[in-house]
DNA sequence: AGGTAATGTCAACGCGCGTTGGCTAACGGA
DNA sequence: TCCGTTAGCCAACGCGCGTTGACATTACCT
């Protein structure tokens, strides 16, 4: 028996977006994109609760359901992880080592992209499809880059500079392992940085 | 980890296994403890269910609960994670690296230590408290042996080591990324082990 | 053999989850 | 103005989970 006033940001509401249930109104839809990417990223996939993201982003969980199907759907609308891609190429070769370090790092502490790349890392240990998913970014990000300098054995290099740079993002970000997740970035490219070159360089 | 509780005053057991708090039948409590590492390691703590873990033990699943006082007891049984450690000081210098390289994936590739980091590992990513469990076992196996050996920074360079090969069981045995999943063990060995020595030797 | 405690079975509880459908209120075009 | 569409709220459903306690069964120790 209340009546809502919530009146405000329901400008935007014209647009309609292609094919299947698009948005209903902009400004909900990105308010609970927000609050699920959040949820996501700082509990994985199983333990975030549609109730509790509707609740941070203000709204109903049934409005979840109705803007994007499932938990599952929600997901994935989230997890698009749209990250820029560096230009190896445009790197002098002996500091493409460092340039690679450096740009995933940058990646991860910002917070949008860290936080996309937080939730699709904590949900791929434990599904076998987000983990394909978390591959092919890696293969955009990574081993993308690096066949395109034309290298020989782009995917194999790709492979163990993926090993290294996952396993720093791993111990740095998702567990925080101390001291690593206290180092200063300039001191964790200078220590990582020539272990990710010899793997471009050596044949 | 939790304090015994008795609702019936009831006492160890007469055939029992030594150590542990209360084991009824040394057989059940095997088939529990072996089908729980399987499940955990396989799905993670959050996707394993006691109800499938007890049915491929065959019992019932408040049999568990009476053998394990809680879904997290036995968990924290199965997650003991006691491998054996490498003595590093005496291995040659200049073959440190490749040492811990090959021990680490000796211990991913035996089939039951391989399951008990495979599931703390998978539950590490999404719980806090596991994660520090999962630094005890990685100190003990990597920081411990570098220390030993009387380096200099030796924690430091613990988490430099831990973060390539924490990586490379990331990417090979719980992802399980190609190119690098296939890659024989002699082949991942020959390409790591010169990073993780320039860890143990730069200054 | 008999009594007692260790083992195991069964059915249910309570909870929180994802999900559904029906309802109210506001907008917008005619 | 009225009416259809749209955005949002509320109550509930069904399910599977961890967990519990009462009951049946086995095995041991005098």
């Amino acid at each position: 028996m209340e009546a809502t006033q919530d009146t405000q940001g329901r400008v935007e509401a014209a647009q309609s977006v292609p094919g299947h249930g698009g948005p209903r109104s902009a400004g909900t839809r990105r308010a609970i994109l927000d609050a699920a990417r959040s949820a996501f990223a700082a509990q994985g996939y199983d333990r975030a609760t549609i109730r509790s993201i509707a609740a941070t982003a203000g709204v109903d969980a049934s409005m979840v359901m109705r803007y994007f199907e499932s938990k599952a759907g929600l997901f994935a609308a989230v997890a698009t992880a749209d990250v820029p891609v560096l230009d190896l190429a445009a790197v002098p070769p002996d500091r493409r080592g460092e340039a690679l370090v450096r740009h995933l790092i940058e990646r991860w502490e910002a917070p949008a992209s860290g936080d996309e790349l937080m939730l699709l890392l904590r949900t791929a240990v434990t599904s076998g499809e987000v983990a394909t998913q978390l591959q092919a970014v890696l293969a955009k990000l990574i081993v993308g880059p690096i066949a395109a300098t034309g290298a020989a054995d782009a995917d194999v290099r790709g492979a163990l500079v993926q090993s290294q740079l996952l396993g720093v993002a791993l111990c740095r970000y998702v567990l925080r392992q101390e001291p690593l997740a206290s180092l200063p970035i300039e001191h964790v490219v200078a220590s990582i940085a020539p272990s990710v070159q010899r793997y471009l360089d050596t044949p």
